[in-house]
DNA sequence: GAGTGGTCTAGACCACCCC
DNA sequence: GGGTGGTCTAGACCACTCT
């Protein structure tokens, strides 16, 4: 492996910025330019120590600025290398076309098969009870619930939570409080029991994941997660599910069409 | 002001967590269940070093991570306190109907207008040149457009930054290449142009905000931002605009209808 | 002036990784 | 064993805020 040689300028004390911003800033500007691509290690916190002429604790002050900016992550025994970015799921605004149910699959399967990764859901836990408030009102105030949790990989790397409010007057007894659902998902056997889908209300937005949530989706320091929370109506316009998902945001881009009418 | 009083556990330093991280906890914890509510101060570092029995510079991991998560916000002479959640705007997915224009709002106004806040828009620019790749690709492979940024405010606080991308070919000599576009914004400025719209786009992700939009956004660390990249088609299928924006994830809940059909 | 957080030092010991 | 990052200490000085 070629030496990566970078000029590196000695931290100046006597500048208004403080020398950790410095140290950041440098760093950045030579990741930025592509001096050390994604994946590529940076010199270890001894030679920047020597590089930037400062103690060691404040070489680690920079390092944990661009670590908390997603910019790279540390690995203890290994050194800190630049943050490879992991490939990208595009959700394309048809993913819950009926085309895909009737043709059996789930849209995470469905989605998973477009991009030639293998997709897998593990911790499913089924159970019911009493949804959150914000949940409960978007049922137009139903309380009792079937619940169902589960996460999403793709090639064994986790990028979803999932959790699925279904009203248990509608899922009880049904497929959709079994472990296993079946071909096509929740979705299709909403339908197979007389709720025809109409249309999907999906409010998106984002924020630093949890402790949990970052176990869960096994999330480095300094990447954010993409919330969807959506609402399937029926033909009758009665809500008949909610899903809170939570994403990582490495992993998907989502893409929504909105009419101009 | 009643003091708040809280129990706080002195750190193990035999226990395999780190002691920053069981203080991270512990005050996580304490903000969690409410006895720290939104604006409250904590304890200042001085007797959350007594409380926990450590070092000052452990106690400051502590709240390091706090940060990173976007729970607390530090201010200097004053103390740390429990960030206090901003007001949330809901984008609804008819923010773009033709009623709108007509009316002679452009989007972001006829939002604000329903929630009862003051918006402004500033640090507008318009020059010319070569778009992005990526932008260029949306456009159909336009690579001569004209080029509109600004940032736009509620009650005073920025919540948004925009680069819209118009074809040359469109907006030359016409009031979309004016620094004021007039009533109805750039979309009302094309449907006049004979580019009747037909739909809209919408690619949206999250990331941590670069130093720039840090500064410009006014966001404090651990804050995460929202991307929506906007293309606009006309009734041919031609894209006439794309607009790329940056949204602080504190002030911005996005809401899309998705058929089911 | 007293109290707050912001920065920095020069050490120390540890856990982990790779050779 | 040698190098890496992870944690921690006990001080220091500074900039800022409030009274």
């Amino acid at each position: 492996m070629a030496e990566v040689v970078v000029a590196l300028r000695a931290v100046d004390a006597s500048a208004p910025e403080p020398g950790f911003l410095q140290i950041a800033r440098q760093l950045r500007h030579e990741i930025r330019s592509g001096a050390y691509p994604p994946g590529s290690k940076l010199p270890s916190e001894t030679e920047l120590t020597r590089a930037f002429g400062v103690a060691r604790m404040t070489v680690r002050g920079g390092i944990a600025e661009l670590r908390s900016e997603g910019l790279i992550v540390s690995e203890q025994g290994k050194g800190v290398f630049v943050r490879p970015r992991p490939p990208v799921r595009r959700l394309a605004s048809d993913r819950f076309a009926r085309r895909h149910r009737d043709a059996g699959q789930a849209a995470f399967l469905a989605e998973a098969s477009q991009v030639g990764a293998t997709p897998a859901v593990d911790q499913v836990q089924v159970t019911s009870g009493r949804p959150p408030d914000s949940v409960a009102g978007l049922l137009g105030g139903v309380t009792d619930v079937v619940v169902r949790s589960r996460r999403y990989l793709l090639d064994g790397q986790p990028v979803e939570t999932a959790v699925s409010y279904i009203p248990k007057a509608i899922a009880a007894g049904t497929k959709i409080a079994d472990d296993d659902t079946g071909p096509g998902g929740i979705y299709a056997r909403l339908e197979e029991l007389g709720h025809r889908l109409d249309h999907f209300v999906e409010e998106v937005a984002a924020r630093m994941p949890t402790q949990e949530e970052r176990f869960r989706l096994q999330l480095p320091a300094g990447v954010p997660v993409v919330t969807v929370l959506r609402t399937a109506y029926d033909v009758h316009d009665v809500p008949v599910e909610v899903c809170d998902t939570v994403k990582s945001s490495q992993s998907y881009i989502l893409e929504y069409r909105v009419d101009a009418t």
